[in-house]
DNA sequence: ACCTGAACACCGTTCAAGT
DNA sequence: ACCTGAACACCGTTCAAGT
């Protein structure tokens, strides 16, 4: 009842992955820890949960991973590719470049909603290996994207232009820890309106006025 | 060898309690939690640990506390209170009301920086009870201060003044965050100066000029 | 090369039993 | 009323053994 060994690929079926380890079981795991985590949240994350879902012994996982901390390590970076993406979208969809700055800095928020148990791993774990390199480029890059800028429209030094987008950073992560933490029952508004609102006092500090409006101050949110 | 049941007092010992248990195992309890969370950290914390540390079964702590759940809420409020104290001290120090308020969140970021594991508790544990009724009124009772406050030194309305302290708060969050996940390797200088920092940037808001020098400013820190 | 099953030391929780 | 010891179902990790 467990033998589906040699049913390649039957693709389609989402449910219950039995025959799963056909080549991948690294990725296989990694996707069933994203699932289990959307599922559970980090708290019902466990080893041998994971290699359950993938249809494998307790003991396989440690084939592919020296450690739990290592899957932990692995499942978070794919949650770091799929935030950069998401805040590089953001940033790139802005004509002007404070438009920019401020979508992904929305993007950031969306993603905490879209994947709390994630988002949570990817920042709470104690500490877990580093982002591999080329998430780390990525970030980087946008990041002095975004400074620059920042420096460019207000015409600001290079360090006040960095110390404003750590400051907008530190804001928007603290915002979303905090509605994490159910911190913020007291605001009946969703985050990304939030987050909008934050932003936009934030660009006061630069004396940025209204910005052509978007997509998070459309009314209708839920 | 485990029998020292009847030696009530014995004050002074502070490294192996073995007598514990005469009477307030509970908070007993709790002060084991808070040492092995200062030494172990988060994910040295198990019930089982705790009851070693009290010098008693691991089934005791279960008369007084129905779940593990139930310990760390209460540790956490044990260190909402400590917070409380420190930020609630900060703040009464200003003399002008805007100093009370910067001083706060610089506390808030020492807070962290003395108890990090303590304070990762507090605000990543998946969500456990609410603090006690006597914190949050302390604290509601401060914030309130707090944003009449800037209320008055600014004569902003009440729903701006409330925006500026909630961004200040979120953003001192996400800095300790930050620091806490150690994505803040890149700065060099102590937490509390780049808390600092932060609340002379987001001053700016509200056209604060440089105030009276506060105690982060002094330059020796380690 | 990749996977399994048994084993070990932990953990949270329960429960009958002791004083 | 308060605590203990044994028991149960979990967990992370290791390791000999199988294909």
């Amino acid at each position: 009842m467990k033998k589906a060994s040699r049913i390649v690929s039957h693709p389609g079926v989402a449910a219950t992955p039995v025959g799963y380890h056909h080549g991948d079981l690294r990725n296989a795991l990694v996707e069933a820890a994203v699932q289990i985590l959307s599922e559970k949240g980090v708290s019902g994350l466990s080893l041998r949960e994971v290699a359950r879902r993938a249809g494998v012994s307790h003991a396989a996982p440690y084939h592919h991973f020296t450690d739990k901390e290592a899957l932990i390590t692995a499942v978070c970076d794919h949650g770091y590719g799929l935030l950069q993406k998401e805040m590089q979208k953001g940033h790139e969809l802005g004509q002007v470049a404070l438009d920019g700055v401020q979508n992904a800095g929305i993007a950031y928020a969306r993603f905490a909603v879209d994947h709390p148990a994630l988002f949570r791993l990817m920042y709470t774990w104690e500490r877990v290996g580093e982002p591999s390199e080329e998430w780390t480029n990525a970030t980087t890059a946008m990041n002095e994207g975004m400074v620059r800028g920042i420096m460019e429209v207000t015409g600001i030094s290079l360090e006040e232009a960095r110390m404003i987008h750590f400051t907008l950073w530190a804001a928007m992560h603290g915002l979303i820890m905090l509605w994490l933490d159910g911190q913020l029952k007291g605001i009946d508004r969703p985050l990304e309106e939030v987050a909008y609102d934050l932003t936009m006092l934030l660009g006061r500090i630069i004396n940025w006025k209204d910005p052509t409006p978007s997509a998070a101050k459309a009314e209708g949110s839920g």
